[in-house]
RNA sequence: GGUCCUUUGGCCGAGUGGCUAGGCAAAGCUCUGCAAAAGCUUCUACAGCGGUUCGAAUCCGCUAGGGACCUCCA
């Protein structure tokens, strides 16, 4: 079995090769901080940081750099052609770098809630305009760039004539010719700069209200919109590296542009696969700040949001991505959100019974599940190794929750299937649910409290002794209010879940 | 207008031409002081029409709906 990729370069899956045998180079793009981070944003960061996982897991040893875009161009909602940081630096009585830190703080916070790695480095665009510069300087020696009113642009024309016949031509990645993008008639700032509609500003000229400014060979000004990629990802992965993702709606231009510059630059190809995933949507529609449609990742966490019937815990959402695949939409929908809360609930639940269950020796007295079990054991890595289902590992896991259940429960056989097969599970489970699909307990009890609760079923116990069925209700009744979920178990015993 | 994707049971969602993914919901049953939990069972869907094929949710064509990108966007 080996890994397999679906590669957008290529339109198909291929099978993952690394430059560096048993290295791996992945950039991803990482989150704009002028803005709080919403759920569509989630998707890419949660979808990365399983392939991450799974690479770890395959024995890469990967450095996965993942930026912040702290610096540059960028819209606001209202699509004036501002630096939207600076714009929001004056309205909210801020400091550029304080709004920056602000929000990078929150993105951080959110990535921690979602039990993602930290990537290996996380570059900013604000710490790398050297070599942004740098890398403009290179284009433009190449005659790829030209300068015109203290702004510099990438002419686009004169690249895809030339890396055509090199098999490399502008448009590559997104499948599109430039004679179609020619048509399109955009009143654009700066667009009468440019001698093609096509072309694409690397550095950009600072108006005097602009509060980012750097110093640069052709005046005071900021990186392009797509510079800083090709800049970081090539002082941290090289010229030539794995593995780069994002979401499809970078694809293009952003992803087109960073090959052609990194192309001129490292007079090759940078990337060799390019990982997309899709959007999420809500209603059928993509969730994005131009649709006005955003649910912000704090306000899924709390509930407070018009459309959100409940607060989501952080796993759910987790869970919820996982659920299907990374190149497939994604519908948000309350209905969906607590599908998958009962589903992560009762998948956490039975993989905390099943590393509590004594393993040993004995054979399987049902050697039919016990075949079963391996089985879907069997598939969980083959399943990975197809461009990350882990849709196809969850359907897996939750055929084996009856099993667990069955035998915590004695509607199966203590030694229904055999001690090594439940010992394997035990691994397997604990490898993937924690460590590759990276999922944790939604909540965790103090000592103190487990101490507690441990006293009202004591309590309770001797309620239901003394056939005093008042106390007994009362307590499991109460302690339901406050989130505590009693269980009788068959044997007697008394277990509970918090949350 | 250009390029491309998509349409799966009440809802979400996976699907490699033949082997009823899975989850949630619903119904019934078992267990139980009552619950809850758990287990078992039931619900066998692939937008429409045509074609290829021994066989199509899966391939091809047409029609209809939805969407994405072409502009900041995860």
């Amino acid at each position: 079995m080996s890994l397999k990729v679906y590669n957008s370069l290529s339109r198909k899956k291929e099978t993952f090769t690394p430059i560096t045998p048993g290295h791996v180079g992945m950039y991803v793009c990482g989150p704009t901080v002028s803005g709080e981070s919403h759920l569509g944003h989630a998707r890419p960061y949660i979808t990365f940081d399983v392939v991450f996982r799974y690479l770890n897991y395959l024995g890469y040893k990967v450095r996965y750099v993942r930026n912040i875009t702290d610096a540059g161009h960028f819209e606001e909602e209202g699509r004036e052609a501002e630096d939207k940081i600076s714009k929001k630096a004056v309205l909210e009585k801020l400091e550029p770098m304080e709004l920056v830190q602000k929000y990078t703080n929150l993105f951080h916070w959110a990535m921690k809630e979602f039990n993602t790695i930290e990537p290996s480095i996380e570059p900013t665009a604000t710490g790398h305009i050297v070599e942004q510069i740098n890398m403009i300087e290179q284009i433009i020696a190449d005659g790829y760039a030209y300068t015109i009113n203290g702004s510099v642009y990438f002419d686009v024309n004169k690249y895809n004539e030339h890396f055509s016949k090199q098999g490399q031509p502008y448009g590559i990645l997104s499948g599109r010719n430039l004679e179609d993008q020619l048509d399109t008639t955009r009143e654009l700032d700066g667009q009468d700069e440019k001698r093609n509609k096509a072309d694409f500003a690397l550095w950009k000229n600072a108006p005097p209200e602009h509060i980012m400014r750097w110093k640069s060979p052709w005046g005071e000004g900021f990186p392009g919109w797509h510079i800083e990629c090709s800049a970081m990802a090539t002082k941290y992965l090289g010229t030539e590296f794995d593995i780069h993702g994002g979401g499809m709606d970078l694809q293009f231009p952003h992803h087109e542009c960073e090959i052609a510059q990194s192309t001129v630059c490292n007079h090759q190809a940078p990337v060799r696969y390019w990982l997309h995933n899709n959007m999420i949507t809500i209603n059928g529609r993509k969730m994005g700040k131009s649709y006005n449609n955003v649910v912000k990742l704090s306000e899924l966490f709390t509930g407070n949001h018009p459309i959100l019937e409940q607060a989501y815990h952080p796993m759910t959402i987790r869970f919820f991505i996982l659920q299907s695949h990374y190149r497939s939409t994604l519908d948000f929908g309350n209905d969906a959100l607590q599908a998958s809360e009962k589903a992560f609930k009762r998948l956490w639940e039975a993989y905390e019974v099943l590393q509590k269950l004594e393993t040993g020796s004995w054979q399987a007295t049902d050697t039919e599940l016990d075949d079963k079990v391996n089985r879907y054991l069997d598939e969980l890595d083959g399943f990975m190794d197809d461009d990350f289902s882990t849709a196809k590992v969850l359907a897996n896991l939750f055929e084996l929750v009856p099993v667990i259940n069955g035998i915590k429960h004695k509607q199966l056989a203590a030694d229904a299937i055999s001690g090594e097969t439940l010992s394997l599970m035990q691994a397997k489970l604990k490898t993937y649910i924690e460590d590759i699909l990276g999922l944790k307990a939604e909540s965790s009890s103090s000592q103190q409290l487990e101490g507690i609760l441990q006293l009202l079923v004591n309590i309770r116990k001797e309620a239901k002794a003394k056939k005093d069925f008042m106390t007994s209700d009362r307590i499991r009744k109460e302690l339901e209010a406050l989130g505590v979920q009693l269980k009788d178990e068959k044997d007697g015993s008394v277990s509970w879940t918090i949350g």
